[in-house]
DNA sequence: AGCACGCCGACT
DNA sequence: GTCGGCGTGCTC
C-alpha cells in the first residue's frame, strides 16, 4: 500500500478483514546501496519503542537474507496487514541521528535531486558523526541511592570508606580508573565496593576527545554606514516576524558584509535560536571563523578539513544547542541546530556550494528550502551576485539590499587594462606596465597580489619538430609540467609521468615548454624583484593542513611582499597593506566550453581586484588581457555589475540557458567510446519518448561533452531544457526508473548543474 | 549490487 | 539425464 493510499483508508483495514491480519509495527528502511528501498519490516516485540524514525537499523535482505545497516525514515504502529514481513534485527544507534525536519529535509533533496534517500542521509549525517568518532563506551560507577541513604551504618575498610565518600559527592558517573585516581589508590578497593553491590554501574558512551582551544583575534567594531545599518534593520525586521524572506546583500568589495551579518545573528541570539553562516570552502581560513568568534562566544566550524573526531565533536555540540553560530563551507547547510533563526551564505556565486558527487545539490537552494520551512530568513550576500539570484531579485522573489559604497570612505581601486595583443612581453608573462605599477607599490612600502589562475611551470609540452603535444593518456588532456619535480601532470586526473627530454612521437630532443603557469611566474618574479619576499599559494604549494592558514599571516605580517597564486588569492582576502592588484591573465576560463565561463571570468577579476584599496593608501589594479574589449572583461574593469548582467541575461535568454530556463544533465561514462555513445544515444531515445506530448521541454544532444575523455572513460552527456524544472526531473525520473543502460556504462543525473564540463 | 531462477547446449 | 553458460528479475 502506497502512503497515499493509507491516507485514503485511514490506515485501517474493513472490519471483515480483522480475523486474518494482525496488528503489528513496521518499520520503513532505506539503503545507501542498490536496492535503495524503501523496504518495510516488522518490528518484533523486543525493539517495540527502540526502532525509530531517524536511527540505523540492521536488517536482513533477499534471499540469502544478507545482514545490511539501513536507514529508519518511519515507523507505523498497529498496522493491520497479512503480508509476510521481514523482522528488524538490531537497532544500531541509541540516539536518532536524523530528527524528523532533517528526515522531512532529506527526502526533499532526494526528490529534488533524483538522488535515493539513503545517499542523501550519509550526505546529512557525516560518517565520523554516523561512527561516533572521538567516543568509547565506557563504564561508569555511582553510589545508588538506596546506598546514599544508610552510608553512615556501613562498616567498611578506610579505602574502600574514602571511596566511597568521595563518590557520593560526585553529580556523574566516573569510570573505575578515574576514581582510583582521583582518590589516589588502585582500583582494589572501587572494586571491592562493586562486589559488595554498594555501587551500580551504567554503561555509556563518553567524549573522549579533546578539543583544541584557539583564541580568538581581537577585532574593532565600527560604526555602522547607513546602508548597513539598512540592511540590518530589514534583516532584523524578518527576523522578528518570523519571515522566510530571502535577501540579496549585493555589496561591493569591501562594503562591510560580515558586519550585516554579524548584527544580524547577535538578534538571532538574543531571541535563543542559531544562525548558520556558509562560505565558500576555501576562502573558509581562519580569518574568517576567527572574526566571529571574536563575537560571539558560542561557535562552531565545519569543514573538510576537519578530522572524524572534531567534526563529530561540533557536530554534537551543535545538536545539542551549545553553539548560537556555525560557519562552514556548503555541508554546514545539513548543521541540526535545534532552533534555526537565520542563514546567511557569503560569496553566494561561489560554485563550491554545488556538490559535484551525488547527492549534487546546490547549497543555496537547500538553504531557501530550509528557511522557508523554519520561517527564517535567508541572506545570500555578494559583490558580484550569481545570475540566479540577480534575476530573482529583480523579480522580486528576493529583496535587495544594497552596499554601493565601501567602508570608511574608500573608494573602488581603479583599474588599467593592459591589451596584451600590443603591450607585450615587458618580464615574461608580466607586462612592461605591470612590472613599472609594482615596483611604484614596493617603493611605497604596498603589498602585492598577483593573480594567474593556472598552476604549475608550463601548461603545455611540445616537440617543436613534429607539432606533437604530451597529453594524458587517460583525459586526452595536454600535460602541465611541473618544474620542482620534473614532472608532467595531468590536472584532470592524478596522472602523472617524468618530465620527456625526447618527443614520444619523432624523437627530437628539443621539446618546448610552453605557457606560464605559477610556478614559473614564481621564477620570473626572483630574478624581476632579486630580494623581494614572494609566497606562491596553489594548490601545489598549500597541500599540507595549515599551509593555507600559515602562508596568510605571514602576508598579513609583512613578512611577504607579493602574493601570488591561483583563483584562491582572489576570494575574501582582507589586507589593508595591499595596494596593487595585477591580473597575469584575464583569459583564462573565458572560453572554456561551458555556458558561464563569462559569468566566473567576471566575478573573478571582480573579486581579485576588490583585495586591494582596503587601506589607507589606496589601491590600483592592473589586468592583462587579450581580449579587452570582451563583455565579462571591460565590465569587471569599470566595476559595471548591472550592464554585465543585463548583457549577459540576454545572452541567456537567447540561447535558453539558465537562469532563462531550467536544466538538468544527464551524463553517460564508459571505457568504450562506441558503447558509451550508443548508451548515450539509447537514453536519449527514451527521453524523447517520455516527453512525447510534453510541451516546453528541449532536449539537446547526445553529443561529446566539453571534456570527452577523463580518467580514462569516454563522456557524452544530454541536456533536458524548459522552463518547469518538475516537468524535467518527472521525464528523467521516469526514465530512470524503466531503463537498463547494462553494466558497460555508469550514467548520472545532474539537476541544475554548475558547469557543462 | 548480489543472488537465484530459468532456459539453452555439451558432457558423464 | 545433469552440469553450467549468463540473461532476467527481485530484493520488504
Amino acid at each position: 500500500m502506497t502512503p497515499q493510499q493509507r491516507l485514503l483508508f485511514g490506515g485501517e483495514s474493513a472490519p471483515w478483514e480483522e480475523d486474518d491480519r494482525e496488528l503489528r509495527s513496521v518499520a520503513q528502511v532505506v539503503f545507501s546501496e542498490a536496492p535503495y528501498g524503501p523496504y518495510d519490516y516488522a518490528v518484533p516485540e523486543p525493539l517495540r519503542g527502540r526502532v525509530q524514525a531517524g536511527k540505523r537499523v540492521f536488517v536482513p535482505l533477499g534471499r540469502g537474507n544478507r545482514r545490511r545497516t539501513g536507514y529508519c525514515i518511519s515507523v507505523q504502529s498497529g498496522v493491520a496487514s497479512s503480508r509476510r514481513l521481514k523482522n528488524v534485527l538490531k537497532v544500531v544507534d541509541e540516539a536518532t541521528l536524523w530528527t524528523p525536519s532533517l528526515l522531512r529535509l532529506a527526502q526533499w533533496l532526494a526528490d529534488y535531486y533524483l538522488c535515493p534517500l539513503g545517499q542523501v542521509l550519509e550526505t546529512i549525517v557525516p560518517s565520523g558523526v554516523r561512527g561516533a568518532a572521538g567516543t568509547r563506551m565506557k563504564t561508569l560507577l555511582s553510589v545508588p541511592d538506596a546506598v546514599l541513604a544508610r552510608m553512615a551504618e556501613l562498616r567498611l575498610p578506610p579505602k574502600q570508606r574514602h571511596v566511597l565518600e568521595y563518590l557520593a559527592h560526585c553529580t556523574d558517573g566516573l569510570t573505575a580508573q578515574e576514581i582510583a585516581d582521583r582518590c589516589g589508590c588502585s582500583v582494589a578497593p572501587v572494586q571491592g565496593l562493586f562486589k559488595k553491590g554498594l555501587l551500580e554501574a551504567t554503561e555509556r558512551r563518553v567524549s573522549v576527545f579533546v578539543p583544541e582551544v584557539k583564541g580568538a583575534a581581537e577585532h574593532a567594531v565600527h560604526a555602522l554606514t547607513d546602508a548597513q545599518q539598512s540592511a540590518v534593520d530589514a534583516i532584523v525586521a524578518a527576523i522578528r516576524g518570523s519571515c522566510s524572506r530571502s535577501f540579496l546583500l549585493h555589496g561591493v568589495t569591501g562594503s562591510g558584509k560580515t558586519e550585516v551579518y554579524i548584527r544580524a545573528i547577535e538578534e538571532v541570539e538574543r531571541h535563543g535560536r542559531q544562525a548558520i553562516v556558509l562560505v565558500p570552502e576555501i576562502s573558509l581560513t581562519p580569518q574568517t571563523w576567527q572574526r566571529f568568534q571574536a563575537r560571539f562566544a558560542r561557535v562552531a566550524v565545519l569543514h573538510s578539513q576537519l578530522t572524524p573526531q572534531e567534526r563529530n565533536w561540533h557536530w554534537q555540540r551543535i545538536a545539542a544547542g551549545q553553539v548560537s553560530v556555525v560557519v562552514g563551507a556548503r555541508s554546514a547547510v545539513f548543521a541540526p541546530v535545534p532552533q534555526l533563526g537565520l542563514i546567511v551564505i557569503d560569496e553566494e556565486h561561489d560554485p563550491s556550494f554545488k556538490q559535484d558527487t551525488a547527492p549534487r545539490y546546490h547549497a543555496r537552494t537547500v538553504a531557501q528550502w530550509r528557511a522557508q520551512q523554519a520561517d527564517v530568513p535567508l541572506v545570500l550576500g555578494s559583490a558580484t551576485p550569481s545570475l540566479e539570484t540577480w534575476q530573482a531579485a529583480r523579480r522580486g522573489v528576493i529583496e535587495r539590499l544594497g552596499l554601493p559604497r565601501r567602508v570608511a570612505g574608500r573608494t573602488l581601486p581603479e583599474v588599467r587594462v593592459v591589451d596584451l595583443r600590443h603591450e607585450w612581453k615587458g618580464r615574461g608573462a608580466l607586462s612592461r606596465v605591470l612590472v613599472t605599477e609594482m615596483h611604484r607599490a614596493l617603493d611605497a612600502g604596498g603589498q602585492v597580489i598577483l593573480l594567474l589562475n593556472r598552476r604549475g611551470f608550463a601548461t603545455y609540452i611540445q616537440c617543436p619538430l613534429c607539432g606533437e603535444v604530451v597529453r594524458c593518456p587517460h583525459c586526452d588532456i595536454p600535460l602541465t609540467h611541473h618544474h620542482h619535480d620534473a614532472t608532467a601532470k595531468c590536472h584532470y586526473c592524478d596522472h602523472e609521468e617524468s618530465a620527456p627530454t625526447a618527443c614520444g612521437a619523432c624523437g627530437g630532443t628539443q621539446i618546448r615548454y610552453s605557457g606560464t603557469g605559477t610556478e614559473k611566474l614564481e621564477k620570473q618574479l626572483a630574478a624581476c624583484f632579486p630580494g623581494v619576499s614572494c609566497l606562491r599559494m596553489d594548490g601545489d604549494t598549500m597541500r599540507r593542513t595549515g599551509a593555507h592558514e600559515k602562508a596568510l599571516e605571514r602576508f598579513r605580517r609583512g613578512e611577504v611582499r607579493i602574493l601570488l597564486g591561483t583563483q584562491m588569492i582572489a576570494k575574501g582576502l582582507d589586507f589593508p597593506g595591499v595596494t596593487l592588484v595585477g591580473v597575469v591573465n584575464a583569459d583564462i576560463g573565458l572560453h572554456f566550453p561551458d555556458f558561464r565561463a563569462a559569468e566566473r571570468t567576471f566575478q573573478l577579476v571582480t573579486q581579485v581586484a576588490g583585495r586591494t584599496g582596503r587601506g589607507e593608501a589606496g589601491g590600483r589594479v592592473v589586468v592583462q588581457t587579450f581580449s579587452p574589449d570582451h563583455p565579462a572583461i571591460d565590465a569587471a574593469v569599470r566595476h559595471r555589475y548591472e550592464w554585465f548582467v543585463n548583457h549577459e541575461w540576454e545572452s541567456r535568454r537567447r540561447f535558453g540557458y539558465p537562469p532563462a530556463s531550467r536544466l538538468v544533465r544527464l551524463v553517460v561514462r564508459g571505457a568504450d567510446e562506441r558503447a558509451t555513445e550508443r548508451a548515450a544515444e539509447q537514453l536519449a531515445e527514451a527521453i524523447t519518448r517520455q516527453q512525447q506530448g510534453v510541451a516546453d521541454v528541449r532536449v539537446v544532444g547526445p553529443a561529446p561533452a566539453p571534456f570527452p575523455k577523463l580518467r580514462g572513460k569516454f563522456r557524452f552527456h544530454l541536456l533536458l531544457l524548459g522552463p518547469k524544472l518538475p516537468v524535467l526531473r518527472r521525464i528523467v525520473s521516469a526514465v530512470r526508473d524503466g531503463i537498463d543502460l547494462g553494466d558497460a556504462v555508469q550514467w548520472t543525473i545532474d539537476v541544475e548543474p554548475q558547469d557543462m564540463l
